[in-house]
DNA sequence: TGAAATGTTGGGGCG
DNA sequence: ACGCCCCAACATTTC
């Protein structure tokens, strides 16, 4: 009789699962395993905590259905995997490949000591899959994209195994007791419905639509994904139908790059981990970044009086997740327009982001603060006005999340400063009281992020 | 996966 | 009829 142990990180799902397939082909019987790491309880957002124990509630239920109950214990990973190793005769752990500073310290640690095995699964292709002819991992997205594309497909996704035998009664700490999160139902097959509804429902659109910040018209699949419950894998090979078919081939292909940017980023971050620290570009880590708590606080909070900005700082702050457009808007806004550092607003969309990923979040802020690879220019700087008007038209994302602003009129929704007094007043509305005035003019604070970066 | 500044063109008003 | 000005509308360059 032998035992392997299926140690859970962030792959909360049966389907698909490389890990717990290994386990089961190598041993008898399987202890699926989950450490609320003392290291992640401490640094995780709690809005992230809430949903992967949500997440792993269901997961739970879901193994103690098939008759081999999840097993979980808090602490520090190798010690517990050390304990586990002796109270069940285990001779083999199984899990996921991660890819972050903590996750490689982490996993070589118990590695040198117990014997883990490591499969693929949170990309379709690992890192260093894709690289140049040299060996050297790209910098640039696009010949990325172009030699991750050509790479041979990775296969079928796994079916969920339909059988598990039981294991040894083993001691088990319950999981924190979580809430369901807006808009995010928990568990493998509500996200796999997720899934089915956007590709039937939206991705024929998506090149079109995606930038429409009022709209549900992207694939909201990120907390999913950042969790594991569904694999890119599985994703992808539910998606493949709708890119070889004419009638969804261009909203499929320009999503399936967005799968690429996440790719992109977590093969950055494993060959360059220093960005985690630090601007990808040299000649970027000396810009002069303004110190301004106001400024700060007021974009934090939504209140920097330009409805675009504060519209996607509320949905942020209170959903935990923000349209892609909002994102790029107000990363603009901070970095450019308060000039204040991108790390700063970095840690605070991870505070707050429902699918903060260290790779993806610092990818996107570098490429808006103009810092990392490929990234967007320096003087590239959105007009918080312009991106208005174009990406919420008849400003209903606006009136959705400040409802301060619902009867404003559609000639004014994008720049409500410019209402003359009577018209506020007849509105109920007072610029400067009930939404606050512009905390910086655009025209100038653009002209100073232009002379900041020039330095 | 910008936007502003600057340059060019062409039609219409008008002396 | 002609030149001049104005200014959209579009194109290019610059940040």
């Amino acid at each position: 009789m032998t035992t392997a142990i299926w140690w859970i990180r962030r792959d909360l799902r049966l389907t698909d699962n490389r890990a717990l397939q290994n386990a089961l082909s190598e041993a008898d019987q399987v202890i699926p395993f989950f450490i609320l790491d003392s290291h992640l309880l401490n640094v995780e957002a709690p809005r992230r905590q809430n949903f992967l124990f949500h997440n792993l509630q269901l997961l739970s239920d879901q193994l103690k259905a098939k008759g081999c109950p999840l097993v979980v214990r808090r602490g520090d990973p190798l010690a517990e995997l050390s304990r586990l190793v002796e109270e069940s005769g285990a001779e083999l752990i199984c899990a996921e490949a991660d890819y972050s500073t903590y996750a490689h310290k982490r996993d070589n640690l118990v590695e040198s000591k117990l014997n883990l095995k490591l499969e693929e699964g949170l990309l379709i292709h690992p890192p260093w899959a894709a690289v140049k002819a040299d060996g050297s991992p790209y910098t640039m997205f696009t010949p990325f994209y172009n030699t991750w594309l050509a790479l041979p497909l990775p296969g079928n996704p796994l079916p969920a195994p339909t059988h598990l035998k039981p294991h040894i009664d083993l001691r088990s700490e319950p999981i924190p007791s979580a809430t369901e999160t807006a808009g995010f139902p928990a568990g493998e097959e509500a996200a796999q419905r997720h899934l089915e509804n956007f590709l039937l429902l939206s991705l024929g659109d998506y090149h079109s639509q995606r930038d429409r910040v009022e709209l549900a018209a992207t694939s909201q699949l990120s907390p999913y994904l950042r969790f594991g419950i569904l694999s890119p894998r599985y994703v992808y090979a539910h998606f493949r139908p709708f890119l070889d078919n004419p009638l969804t081939h261009e909203g499929a292909s320009k999503w399936l790059r967005e799968l690429g940017w996440r790719e992109f980023y977590f093969n950055i971050m494993d060959a360059f981990p220093f960005v985690l620290r630090c601007a990808f570009r040299e000649n970027m880590r000396d810009i002069p970044w303004r110190d301004c708590p106001q400024d700060l606080q007021a974009w934090q909070s939504g209140q920097t009086g330009f409805p675009l900005v504060d519209a996607g700082m509320r949905q942020l702050a209170q959903t935990g997740w923000m349209h892609n457009r909002a994102r790029m808007v107000s990363a603009s806004f901070l970095t450019k327009d308060l000039l204040i550092n991108w790390q700063t607003g970095e840690a605070w969309f991870m505070q707050q982001l429902l699918d903060g990923d260290p790779a993806s979040n610092n990818g996107g802020w570098q490429w808006t603060a103009g810092t990392g690879t490929d990234a967007a220019p320096f003087f590239r700087i959105f007009n918080p006005v312009t991106q208005s008007r174009k990406f919420d038209p008849q400003g209903s994302y606006i009136r959705t999340w400040l409802p301060e602003l619902a009867n404003v009129p559609d000639n004014f929704i994008h720049e409500p400063w410019k209402m003359p007094a009577d018209l506020q007043t007849s509105l109920g509305v007072q610029i400067g009281a009930d939404y606050p005035s512009p905390i910086v003019d655009h025209n100038l604070a653009r002209r100073r992020a232009l002379a900041a970066y020039k330095k």
